[in-house]
Order: C-alpha cells, then structure tokens, then sequence
DNA sequence: TTTT
DNA sequence: TTTT
C-alpha cells in the first residue's frame, strides 16, 4: 500500500469514435470511447513541422457512461478528468496490456448530438428531467466496486 | 493539427527502480523510471480492502534527465507533471504498444540518496553549485525535438 | 524558502471584459482580464437551485499577452492554467489586497473575434506568421522577472 | 449559470498554522488554516536571487475538516485540491474580499503530529478505526449546502 | 463583468 | 478513429 499517492489525468480532446456502452445488469454499466489530443513541433534537424496526435482510452461508469453517451458522438470536443489505469489480460494465450482512463468528471466543450434534436437548440439548457444536465458531471461517489 | 487540446498527468508517486539514463550524445540523452501509485477500496461483494497498484513509465529529457539521476533512487516519493504519450514499436515481427509519461517538471518530495552526504543533511537547502536545485525542475523550454 | 511546493491554477470559463493592455517597454507588457467560473447547488433546506460564479484576474506577460490581446474577447470560453499570486498595495494610505492568476498556458475554447475577421475563417487555421498561433499557447520561458 | 466551467486549485505547501475548527452543529464544521507556496527567481536587473512566497487560506469541511484537525499541524507538508472561491463580507461598514480554496481532497505528504505518538510510528499505516485513513482522503460528495 |  |  503506498499511502499519500495521486494519480490524475487532465484532458481536452475530441471524440475518435461514439460511446460503446457494456451493461453489467440493471446498475452497473460502462462505456468507453477513444480521445485524441494533438501538439505540433518543428524537428530541428529538418526544420519542418510535425503534428502528433495521441489517442487515450477513456473508461467511465454507470450514471456517468450514460450521460457520455446520451449527449457525446465522435467528433465532440470534451474535458475529462480521471486516473490512469493499467489493463492486462490474456488474449490466445498471449498476455496484453492497455492503459486506460478512468474518467470520474466531464464536461462538454462542444457537441453535435443535441443540436439537431427538434424543439432543443442546446442540450445544456433544456435537459429531460431523468438524465443529469450535461455540463460538468461527476461520478456518483459511494461506488467501492473496481471497474 | 488539434489545436485546442490539453494532455496533462500529475502523478505523486515512488521509484519503483533506480533512473536508467541512456545517452544520444553530448547534449542529448534520456532518463526512464517506474512510479507507483495505489489506491484502496472495499469490494462491495466479499466485503475486504482491496489495494491496486499502477505503475506509470516515466520519461524525461536532457537537463531534467540529469536532475532525476543524481538526486533520485528507487523508493523516493516525487511529484512530476507531464504528458501522456503512446509508443508502439515491432519486436520479434510483433507490434508492441506502450504508454509513457513524458515528464517536464519534478519536484522530489523525498530522497534517499543525500541523505547520507556528508556536511548536506538536506539536498534541498544545499546544493552543489554545478546543479540545478532539486526542488521544482522544470524542463528547458528551447527544445522542439519528439523523444 | 520552501523547496519542493507546486502552485498550480487549472480554470476554464467565459472572459468578463477584454484584455487590458499595459506596456512598460518595447520588450515588456501585461494584460488582464476577468475570467468567471459557476457552479450550481441545491440548497438543502430550502431546497432551491443556487448558481454561484466566481471571478478571477488573469494576469499574462509579453508573448502570451499579445496572442489574448489579439484573440480574446468578452464573453470567450479559454482553458488557462497558471499560479495563485497575491499582491498588496497601499490606496489613500489603505493596504489593499488582491488575488491574481499569473498565467503562462492558454488554449482557446471559443472566439468571437476572429470568425468576423475577413478572409479568415478561424484564427487557429490561418496564422499571421508574426504572431504565434492561438492555440495552446505557452508563456516563454526565460523570463525571470517578478510581474 | 455557466455549464462548462472548470475551477481547479492544486497546492503543495506547508502549514503556516493550525488546523482552526469551527463547528456550526453535531454535523456540521469547517476548518481553516493557511498553506505556503513560495518560489525562486533571478531578479534580471540587479541579478540576486528573490524567494517569494504566497499564502493561500484553506476550508475544509466536516469529515476532511476532522481529517485535517486530527493529522495535520503546523509545518506539515500536504498535498490539495480544490476550488477558488471570493468571499466577501463587511466588516465595521467597510467591504472586504477575501480568496479561498474549498478544498476536497487532501493527502499528507510529511506529518509532525502523529510521529510522536507511541505505538503509532506512521498514522499512513496504523489507523484508529473510528477516523478515516490520513492518505488520500476526499470530501463526502453528498452535501449541496455552499460554505 | 461572463456563460448557459 | 478526432480535430483544425
């Protein structure tokens, strides 16, 4: 046990693909969808300009997953923060790995879902009642179980 | 080009080993090392605490590098920022993939290595001329080359 | 001295005002400007919705004050990230104290300046090569005056 | 209200005071006290070295707020994170401002309190069950009352 | 003083 | 796989 350690990540990037969601049962869920972040940089031996982009595995759960994927679609740019996570499991015998990001705040920057959807110019003023407003959202805290 | 994005990791964490250094020539060079953070938690089922560990692989450059080398050993606490980044590489005709922290500012929260320095009870209030001050390091900013 | 702290500021929010330029000299400016954050609650007894904002003075140097200056305007969304700064002064023999976020990271999120501009659909495309691009945009970083 | 907002305060620092506890109710608490953050720099002009220092006034509250009072004592090191937040109030006809971080999670990274307890060589490791652990200790997420 |  |  390493007592008094952080692990935080802080990310401002656009969706690659839509939110996948896997349910457990009725309470359990989680979703996933890939980010991409992005820095350009002049090689100096070249002089030319380069752009790398990286993609993050974002991971969120339950009544955050459902909010990612009611107001999120590739393309939308988001603010996400969360811990980074090691995955690892075997695959035809051969082990893997992955990291991954347990996202536990989001917030939109952008969204395309919403803006097409009649009678609802922007999804951050005029929310159906059942679901969370979409604007910094956290996860519910009383939540022991590991994803 | 993502122009707006933002890729940040702040990790407190411990050395898991000892900084390897790996030299291009004079001027550049290269320092990895494992962190470790953990968390803890009760499983919702059996009940019992569970602790989970992750390590983080960290990079850093040149002067920082450097920093890291003399002033860190395996067990020390430290405090870094930085961004995340993925690297794949073939092995054996097979990809690998590995994610890295790639780190710009450090500051040590603990040090095992001069403690036992004689006439230096404290790196952080005495330092060698010749070194940058171990507390808040941040990496030279003049520096446009990918690792 | 107090090795080894950190003093980091992360906000995004919407610009109160535009910048307000001052010059010292050829080489040395500052700019300042406003930036609110807001959060809503439901107040337990009464059981309302409350909105409270929070104001905060942006203070930028140099490079970094001219990329807002030129691309920032009342009412813009930005990510800025930077330290917690207190100053004090004395007014009509009265100590005055005020608490400012000295900038050296911004990423624009929205503007209203530039998509008015003239053959320039969006300032992040489409660069005058004098002024750096106004995207992420980072203070320089051999600048060892106090503001 | 302004969906999309971010405000993040994340602070290294050592205890200029104790932990000051106010207690509203058998519920309800608040604690206070001041952390250091300070900094190096050349002075460009006259080239000698200026070390400053800013004092940032914290607020924890009920659970953390007993966390804070029970571990932490003057000099300590910690680590938080949270939010800026004005306050402002009159004080004999006169307005005064003030800036606070409300702060929900903190994690100790030195402690003067608990070393000199016998029996207890690291409050990290052996904990009186009746209190949470003195690690990574967050806020209880289910309180919508402001401060 | 912003924004939704 | 995103975005500009």
């Amino acid at each position: 046990m390493a007592a008094g350690t952080i692990n935080k990540v802080i990310l401002i990037g656009n969706l690659g693909d839509d939110v996948k969601m896997h349910y457990f049962d009725d309470q359990n869920c989680v979703g996933r969808f890939p980010i991409a972040t992005s820095e350009s940089y002049t090689n100096k031996t070249t002089g030319e300009k380069v752009t790398s982009t990286d993609w993050h595995n974002i991971v969120v759960r339950n009544g955050l997953a459902k909010v990612c994927e009611k107001y999120l679609s590739k393309g939308d740019k988001v603010y996400v923060e969360g811990k980074l996570k090691n995955r690892q499991w075997e695959q035809d015998g051969v082990k893997r790995y992955s990291t991954e990001i347990h996202v536990n705040e989001m917030t939109m920057l952008s969204t395309k879902k919403n803006l097409e959807t009649p009678n609802n110019t922007n999804p951050q003023q005029h929310q159906k009642p059942s679901a969370p407003a979409p604007k910094a959202v956290q996860e519910e805290e009383n939540d022991d179980l590991p994803f």
